[in-house]
DNA sequence: CAGCTGGAAA
DNA sequence: GCATATTCCAGCTG
């Protein structure tokens, strides 16, 4: 999708799309190093209307605003703010915003700046919409050998354009489908830095799978490898550390802040940037000397907290869309099915008299999803299928009808590792699991997903729940990732909200309907 | 220190 | 713009 990069997509219905184009997402686009040459190209190409001139130059004009203003490293003065337009130097150094974070103006271009502000300055110029663009540099941090390991292996071509683009750019954002090992990625931006590095990951196990990546593909050791977390609080060379460790506090104040400066740090990862906690934005407005690397699949969050990642983590840097990695034979071929069943009349009325806030549980529940998606299992009897949903107690009906077991954030560790075990060796055909799924990388590949109710209308879990069935099949097959959802309901609209993400990667959802899968009727005997 | 429980957060 | 499930930390117990 040529559009992609720099627009996010508001609606998608049959054959039109319908983009909004923000100016973030533009200035993504152009630090990512599309021009505005290529994006109004690609407007004009694939518009189905032709394009408004005026809006063809508002986007001209708005990629241009990013990079008027550069901070930079003055040898004689330190930080400094540079105007390569003196009369926006002028319009944003008059700001109230920017209060306090300037120091002596220069010369008529250049203004310092306090260096404890860098990060906060950022934050406060995108929000006047004159993103600057961070030249300043980083420290080198304290060095630390680390190399890939040479056993017969080589980053993919993808990998290693991000990695430059990463490094070119000093600090950023990555961003990968999911299985398309942003770990390696990471790796070879330490091995490039070759310095101690800090790495920020979501849970435990996210951590631990780093660390075996870690000691499998690079010269590093299990010792040379920390682990700080709940558990833990050891301090390495690498130390990994969960964000909840880091934002845990205690009367009010952050307990284990500390870890930042514990080491010279030379690098910072954050691994799946788009869950990146609040606090933590606060605290990486004070890291902006060190080379920042943020990885996702989904440069997408529900919260509007996208700025954030762009003034704080950096832009983005690279991104490679999922159809290029599929065209590539990295991940699967997907084929992405909304089947909409029809509710029965007494679940209609059950929900034309329910409360606002309980009508999304309601349609996403209902009863009459049971069999259509016992048919859609059955349509794939040699394909191991998981069948994800959010609500518990439909989880268990559901797990009950299919007679399969049920996976949920109580399950045991003991117990999730037996039943991944018989789910990976074929054993078990069918599982069911709720949003522990979301979380946990070491849930088994599956051919085909089911996805039963969702997370309100988030992007972010539908594209991790389709990531659960791209790793690439022996013989090449494709995947199939359905969506049932009730028709007429709120549950309709919350899938389209959600499927909005993988239509900007390109992914075309064939809507069908209920009775399609089913099959035609039985015939009445009397 | 293993196991349990409550609270917080996104 | 919601309400749910999950996860992790920290504090407590024996």
């Amino acid at each position: 999708m040529a559009i992609a990069p720099f627009a996010e997509l508001e609606r998608s219905p049959e054959h039109v799309h319908t983009y909004r184009l923000t100016p973030l997402g533009l200035w993504n686009a152009r630090a990512a190093g599309h021009d505005a040459e290529s994006v109004v190209d690609s407007l004009i190409k694939y518009s189905r209307y032709p394009v408004p001139h005026a809006l063809l130059v508002d986007v001209a004009e708005t990629m241009d605003r990013y990079g008027r203003l550069q901070l930079i490293n003055d040898p004689s003065h330190g930080l400094v703010l540079r105007g390569l337009d003196k009369i926006v130097l002028i319009e944003v150094a008059k700001s109230k915003k920017l209060a306090g974070m300037l120091g002596a103006r220069i010369d008529d271009e250049t203004i310092t700046v306090h260096a404890s502000e860098r990060g906060r300055l950022k934050q406060a110029l995108l929000k006047l919409g004159w993103p600057a663009e961070d030249l300043a540099g980083y420290v080198d941090g304290e060095a630390h050998a680390i190399s890939l390991a040479e056993d017969g292996w080589k980053l993919r071509s993808y990998q290693q354009e991000a990695v430059d683009g990463f490094w070119a750019g000093g600090s950023g954002v990555v961003v990968l489908p999911c299985g398309a090992g942003k770990t390696l990625v990471g790796a070879a931006a330490m091995a490039v830095a070759s310095a101690t590095t800090l790495i920020l990951v979501t849970n435990t196990v996210a951590g631990r799978q780093w660390k075996r990546e870690l000691v499998a593909r690079t010269s590093l050791t299990e010792d040379e490898i920390g682990e700080y977390s709940g558990e833990r609080k050891e301090i390495r060379p690498v130390t990994i550390a969960t964000y909840q460790v880091l934002t845990s506090r205690r009367g009010g104040a952050f307990t284990h802040l500390d870890l930042f400066g514990a080491r010279d740090w030379g690098l910072v990862i954050y691994d799946e940037v788009h869950l990146l906690p609040a606090p933590i934005f606060r605290f990486t407005a004070d890291l902006q000397a060190r080379r920042r690397l943020g990885l996702t699949a989904t440069l997408v969050r529900e919260d509007g907290r996208e700025g954030d990642v762009f003034s704080l983590i950096g832009p983005k840097r690279y991104d490679a869309p999922w159809k290029d990695i599929e065209a590539q034979g990295w991940i699967a071929p997907a084929e992405c099915i909304e089947v909409r069943v029809t509710l029965t009349d007494a679940e209609r009325m059950t929900y034309a008299v329910t409360e606002a806030e309980e009508r999304y549980r309601v349609a996403a529940t209902a009863r009459t999803k049971l069999p259509v998606i016992r048919a859609l299992v059955e349509k794939h009897p040699d394909e191991q299928v998981l069948v994800i949903g959010a609500y518990i107690d439909q989880l268990h009906q559901l797990g009950e009808f299919l007679d399969a077991p049920v996976l949920q954030g109580s399950t045991t560790n003991k117990e999730r590792e037996r039943l991944f075990d018989a789910f990976r060796s074929g054993e078990l055909r069918t599982l069911v699991i709720s949003k522990v799924g979301n979380f946990s990388i070491d849930l088994p590949e599956a051919a085909v997903a089911i996805q039963v109710s969702g997370t309100f209308g988030s992007r972010q879990e539908e594209a991790q729940r389709l990531g659960r069935v791209l790793r690439p099949k022996a013989d090449g097959r494709q995947a199939h990732f359905y969506t049932v959802v009730s028709r007429d309901t709120i549950d309709t609209e919350y899938a389209a909200h959600r499927q909005r993400f993988l239509a900007e990667q390109g992914y075309a959802y064939t809507i069908v309907d209920a009775d399609d899968v089913l099959g035609p009727p039985l015939p009445k005997i009397d």
